[in-house]
DNA sequence: TCAACCTTATCAAAGCTGTGTCAAGGTTGA
DNA sequence: TCAACCTTGACACAGCTTTGATAAGGTTGA
């Protein structure tokens, strides 16, 4: 037995049933099936339920929020568009500047592509 | 005369003073002030409140989204952390191969670049 | 077989978002 | 001076989000 019904996996993770149907449809964590339709939530989707919850605890950020960003993700349109609307910002005194940004996006550019090639669990970096 | 006041600004972008009010505080475009406080609309936030309206219309979105975006922008602590929880997504089908995700995130990244360089005003890609 | 699960769908309530309106008071310019 | 702006703050309301509870019915395993 590897994967966990709906019931079992609110236990483990702290979520209500009802929670992990909502989780599931705004597209978050979409969990396998049996053939009777039943949810199945192996390790790895339980433990992306744990660190959801501390991704929104620790931002003080919504689930709607880490929707938004799988939609920015998913959708280069979107995404394309936003970002050409927050490039046009003006500089404010306190921001980065387009240096520091730049070389922060460039080492961002470098987290993804070692996010890519170990593929192992990721570092919940608490 | 170069700068606009809420109303004059509000009438040529088709916001409210109201909505501007509340645009500045969620952070999205902050108008310089006069000395007495009053706010100076210039052509720079004239153009990102008019294309402010096209982006939510296009891709319906809100401007909460917009707010979080920025703030993604900002905190590199939260676009870490939830660049790391979504990259931990398990594969799905329909989802497009790392190897066209990685060219997608390369072309993004020259596009910033050249954003940063030409630095413009931007194209609206209507 | 049948208790204890699971499914989807619906009603409901609390809270947040987006927006209007109004009040009390300061600024500006003819 | 004073009408016509501006400011912040508050009250209010519709609609959406988040979450629970409940109902009607299918699945499962001892």
């Amino acid at each position: 037995m590897e994967a966990l019904t709906i019931h079992e996996a609110a236990e483990t993770t702290g979520w209500t049933p009802r929670m992990l149907r909502y989780i599931e449809r705004i597209g978050l964590i979409e969990p396998a099936r049996t053939e009777a339709g039943y949810r199945q939530y192996g390790p790895g989707e339980l433990q992306r339920l744990r660190t959801l919850r501390e991704l929104l605890a620790d931002h003080e950020i919504g689930l709607g929020d880490v929707a938004f960003a799988l939609r920015l993700r998913r959708d280069e349109a979107l995404s394309g568009a936003v970002d050409s609307w927050l490039e046009a910002e003006p500089q404010r005194p306190e921001a980065v500047s387009a240096d520091e940004w730049l070389r922060w996006e460039q080492e961002k550019h470098a987290r993804i592509i070692a996010a890519l090639t170990t593929n192992e669990t990721m570092e919940t970096a608490a």
